[in-house]
DNA sequence: GCAGATGCTCACATTACCTCA
DNA sequence: CGTGAGGTAATGTGAGCATCT
């Protein structure tokens, strides 16, 4: 399921590896959904964490505050448990696929009698399928305050959330899933103007660092100057940390650290260094990679 | 334990509708 | 008033995972 998302995602982030070992490039940006990042947690996270011990789903830490667990306040032309769904499942219609493409009928069981859309424009949209609901700035803000929380719901969540906000359950399956969607487009819209941002000053530094060769190949050749040039770019590693410092010439340190973070909170991981040890005039053979940790003597 | 069927949910792409400049 | 752009609700599809048989 590499394409999935986990559902968890209370942070965006993009790694970018940059060899196997390493640490990556990574932007943590929003305490929001996380699509890219399928990988890091199962998908059922949520559902796992908001479920009790008995099996049940605790819905009431979720939804801030509001007790999903009472009876909904308003009558919903779904009933409790059947929801629309025909599957008598707590899921929505979403549910069997191939149900949803009779669709003709089940939306038209499902469709607004009972949705907000219930209402006065609803005369309009009982004709249309497809009539678009417009979602009251009341429900906006819970299904956003609901979002922020996590980014799925699971089931239970979901019908719940359904009856309070007088909606179908599919309506709010599907806001979350635009959401999340929207949340993932930006995400890659922030990251991407990051990445520029990178690949610009590592360009400028890769100019800048040519003609400093260019100027250290001038003066190989008239030799009388060696004396008095500044000391050229050297790279001296820390023995404790084995992490590289630069000095005399702070310019490698450049490409990374002056690139201004994006709106959120960016840890750059800068890549760990070859092994090169300035204390020994031996290169340092690579080892092959042993995932087992090693002891330090 | 394994394989297939089924159900559910997801991401993603797309469509269709609505609003507004 | 017509129109195009942007936002977003809704739909369709393919895939992964859990459960059941």
């Amino acid at each position: 399921m590499g394409d999935k998302d986990d559902g968890l995602g209370l942070s965006l982030s993009l790694s970018l590896r940059c060899a196997q070992n390493q640490p990556s490039l990574k932007l943590n940006l929003m305490p929001l959904a996380s699509p890219c990042m399928h990988h890091l947690q199962p998908k059922n996270t949520w559902n796992e964490l908001l479920r009790s011990s008995d099996g049940d789903l605790d819905t009431r830490s979720f939804l801030g505050g509001l007790d999903v667990n009472r009876a909904p306040t308003t009558v919903d032309c779904e009933e409790e448990g059947g929801v629309s769904s025909p599957n008598s499942t707590i899921s929505s219609i979403s549910g069997k696929r191939n149900e949803r493409h009779n669709v003709g009928d089940e939306v038209e069981a499902e469709r607004p009698s009972c949705s907000q859309a219930s209402d006065d424009e609803n005369g309009a949209a009982g004709d249309d399928p497809r009539k678009k609901l417009r979602l009251s700035k009341e429900q906006s803000l819970l299904l956003e305050e609901t979002f922020k929380e996590h980014s799925t719901l699971n089931p239970k969540q979901k019908l719940a959330l359904a009856k309070e906000l007088n909606l179908r359950p599919r309506q709010v399956e599907v806001w979350f899933q635009n959401r999340r969607a929207r949340t993932k487009l930006k995400q890659t819209e922030v990251d991407c103007e990051y990445l520029k941002r990178c690949c610009e000053n590592l360009t400028e530094e890769n100019r800048r660092l040519q003609r400093e060769v260019q100027d250290l190949r001038a003066l190989k050749l008239s030799p009388q100057l060696y004396m008095h040039m500044n000391p050229p770019t050297t790279l001296t590693m820390c023995p404790s940390c084995e992490r590289l410092a630069i000095s005399s010439s702070p310019s490698l340190a450049v490409a990374a650290s002056s690139i201004p973070a994006p709106t959120s909170a960016v840890v750059l991981n800068q890549q760990r260094p070859l092994p090169v040890s300035p204390w020994t005039t031996k290169p340092i053979s690579h080892r092959p990679f042993n995932p087992a940790p090693e002891s330090r003597s």
